[in-house]
Order: structure tokens, then sequence, then C-alpha cells
DNA sequence: TCTGGGGTCCTAGGACCC
DNA sequence: TCTGGGGTCCTAGGACCC
């Protein structure tokens, strides 16, 4: 059996931690630039507002119902995730972090009869010590986990653990899920499996398995699999090895200059290589995309990429923005107005096993280069720094493409100044 | 006026190999 | 008239996840 611990309205639940006052009131978080909601409380979902909803569309029902609205606190979700799962790894080694908010266990060492009350155990302890409410589901595939984590959090009677490990319960959730919340049913399979006539996870899972293969493929067949109990995933307690980074905005207005693009590539790029040196990993290739208004059919026409190798692989700041700045200027056209951009990091390999370049003109400057960027690295880390307090040059402080973020918490957990204070 | 960011996997088609 | 068989690698696009 597995099981999914599924953590509910993470972000809010994360509001409410060191704001109790906001038990019980409705909360939304926004995503970054402020532009859609991306996490609800209970009380907004009973409003009606979908999740994704743009912030401007729903803006005035908000405010009518009191709802307190957040800009997004990743220093604090991050931070607040991490206290859950170790509280989960205590539980078991046999864990896979799925997600910011979701780990499966595999409980294939736990005694069946004591499973439910473990886990009853375990989502006490995670709501004692973060006070993060939790939902558990469990099952005999990963699918399948998740369709009863889904069932734990809308039957109330379950509170909170429900597991699905007899035929007659299976069937009964799968009849009660709509296809589209299956694991692996997107938007696009919704939509062709609904004008199809089948509506519920239980119609799909009676489909017959070499039409699904056929129509569906080696992803749809695996689904079908899981939900009919035949096992297609395992946990994988190992991380899978990274292999791109992204770093990217959307703009508050649309962006058409060079030198302002330049600026925020720049950011981007030393964003994206700090999270790469974090890792100990660096980047074979570097590509710098610019997208247009997404919402435009015509616009979408305009987006555009380049892509262009680093000499050899790296994740020094310098290197990767004088590469990004080189693929920016091949990428860009002149009179687009843009609405985001980007910076990816490609052919990443782990620092260590790196093959050094055969052609290197100069391996001294090289090690020079990597000296200072350890040094830069270490100001800007120590407490008394201000973010990015030694940068390139080619960035700017202050420019009007940066986001939006009007209503952000204090980050309570990971940062000095902004700790909580009682009085 | 306004619409997130960061990922992975699979497939089809083209180019290439012997 | 007729034109092999078996591969790999790369890329773009589409689908999915949170």
């Amino acid at each position: 059996m597995f099981a999914l611990v599924d953590c509910n309205n993470f972000y809010a639940s994360c509001e409410r931690v060191f704001r109790p006052d906001l038990e019980g009131e409705p909360i939304v978080v926004l995503s970054n630039n402020d532009g859609c909601v991306i996490a609800r409380s209970n009380e907004v979902k009973a409003l009606g507002v979908p999740m994704g909803a743009p912030y401007f569309k729903v803006r005035d029902v908000l405010e009518t119902s009191g709802v307190k609205i957040f800009s997004s606190n990743y220093a604090l979700y991050g931070d607040m995730s991490g206290r859950v799962m170790n509280i989960i790894f205590s539980f078991s080694p046999e864990v896979e972090i799925y997600s910011i908010d979701e780990a499966f266990i595999d409980l294939s060492g736990f005694s069946p009869d004591l499973i439910i009350s473990q886990m009853n155990t375990l989502r006490a302890n995670i709501k004692k010590w973060t006070s993060i409410p939790v939902s558990i589901g469990i099952g005999p595939t990963k699918t399948l986990a998740k369709i009863a984590a889904e069932r734990a959090k809308k039957d109330l009677s379950l509170v909170g653990v429900c597991m699905l490990d007899e035929a007659s319960k299976i069937n009964s959730a799968l009849s009660l899920t709509p296809v589209g919340d299956v694991w692996g049913i997107g938007r696009a399979w919704n939509k062709r499996l609904n004008a199809n006539g089948i509506s519920t996870a239980l119609d799909f899972a009676n489909q017959r398995t070499e039409l699904v293969r056929k129509k569906m493929g080696v992803t749809g067949a695996r689904t079908w699999l899981e939900l009919n109990g035949t096992k297609a995933y395992g946990v994988e307690t190992q991380p899978d090895i990274r292999k791109s980074c992204v770093s990217s905005r959307s703009f508050s207005k649309t962006v058409s200059s060079i030198d302002e693009l330049k600026e925020a590539i720049a950011t981007f790029a030393a964003r994206a290589s700090e999270r790469l040196r974090a890792e100990k990993m660096v980047a074979g290739t570097v590509t710098v995309f610019l997208l247009a208004n997404r919402f435009d059919e015509n616009a979408i026409a305009q987006n555009s990429s380049a892509t262009i190798a680093l000499d050899s692989p790296s994740a020094n700041t310098a290197e990767v923005t004088k590469c990004a700045l080189a693929a920016l200027t091949r990428a860009y056209k002149k009179g687009v107005a843009y609405k985001k951009a980007g910076v990816s990091l490609f052919d990443l390999s782990s620092m260590g096993s790196l093959q050094p370049n055969l052609f290197s003109i100069s391996p001294d400057r090289e090690n020079r280069a990597h000296n200072l960027q350890i040094a830069i690295d270490k100001i800007n880390s120590s407490p008394r720094a201000v973010r990015d307090m030694v940068h390139v040059g080619a960035r700017r402080q202050k420019s009007n493409w940066h986001m939006r973020q009007d209503m952000r918490s204090p980050r309570y957990t990971t940062s000095w100044r902004e700790l909580a204070c009682v009085t």
C-alpha cells in the first residue's frame, strides 16, 4: 500500500500559522505579480471562487466578502514544507517528496492492521508541531492513494484519513471522482473523455485496455492500470537529478526596449545560476525566451527564443549572464510588446564530475572567476547583507518591470528582521 | 488596465548511421 | 511497375503535474 500525505490548502494554511486570528476567516493567496488566485481557504472555496481565477476578475467578490488577500511568500511556504516533510520522514525513510505540499510513503513495511491508526498519529503530529492540517489517502497504487486523499478531504466523516483497501471501497470512490480529477488526466483529456461519455474515474477504469493504450499512449495506459489496482509507479526516494533550471517573470507592463530586457535577463540569469550553485551543479547551455501576451492569438506568433552553449559548463553568474545577453540579442525582435521573459539553463551536470575544457585559453583566469563567485556569494549570504548587495552591473535595483507583490506576509521563519514579536 | 512560475515525460518527424 | 531493414539522436510541440 501507498499513502499520500497532502497538506490542506497549503499556502493558505501557512498564512495562518503565525496569524491564529485568521482561523475560520476566508483567505486567498495570489500568484507572483498578484496575478491569479493560487490558494483558497475552505471558506473561499465555498464562495465559489475558482482555482487560478485572475485576481482582477474576482477582486470585487473577495473584497465584499471580507476575504484576507496575501501575495505569495515562498520563503515561508518552503520552510513550512520542510518542517512537515521532516515529520513524515520520522515515520518512515521510504518517502517521496512529490511537491511542496505532498509526499508519498511506501507502506510495504507497515502492518496492515495498524496503518490507519499510525496515519492518524502522523496527521495529529503534523498538526500539533506545525499547525498545518493534512489529509492522508491510502491505496494499493499511487493514483488510488491520490483519490483516497481527495475523499479524505471531501468526506468529513473520514476525519482526514481514507484507506481504499477493498474493491467495493475503491469502486465507490472511483464513481465519486470526476475523470478530470484523476492524477494524470488533465484539461485536454478530460474534454475528450467527456465528449465520449466518460465522466467518472470508474467509467475510465472500465474502458478496454487496448483502446486506452491506442488512444492515449503509454501515459494514459499507466493511469488506467493504476486505477485498476496494478502498480505502474513506485515511490522514488532518491530525488531525480535536475534537468533544467528556469528563472522567469511576467512583467507588470509590457516591455519593448532591449535595454530594459537586458536588465531583466541579467537578473534572471543571476537567479538561475545562484540556484544551480546552491545545488553544486553547472549548466552547459543557456536559453533566453521572450513571450508576448499569451491571451492574444496573434501576439503568440511573436514569441521567440535563442540558445547558446557556454564555452565550458558553468554556474558562474558573470559567465551565464554574458551568454544570456548574447542570446537575448539573437532572440529580440524590435517593436514587439513582451509580456514575459526568462532564462533556462540546460545540459546540467554536477560540479564534481566537471570535464575541463580542452581548449581553455586560461585555466588560471577561470579559477579566479570561480573564487570571485565564491566571495560574492559569501558576502551576499552574510546576515547583514541586503538581498543581492553585490551583483553584476547589467542589473539594476529598481525597474518598472519588477514584480507586484503588495500584500506579502513577513518571512516569519527565515529572516531575523521579520521574526514574529510577542508584545 | 489586469491573466504565475517551475518542472517532467512522451511522441512524431526529420536527419543521420551502417 | 518495381527501391531494405534496423537503428540512434535531435527537436518541437503537446500533455501533464504542483
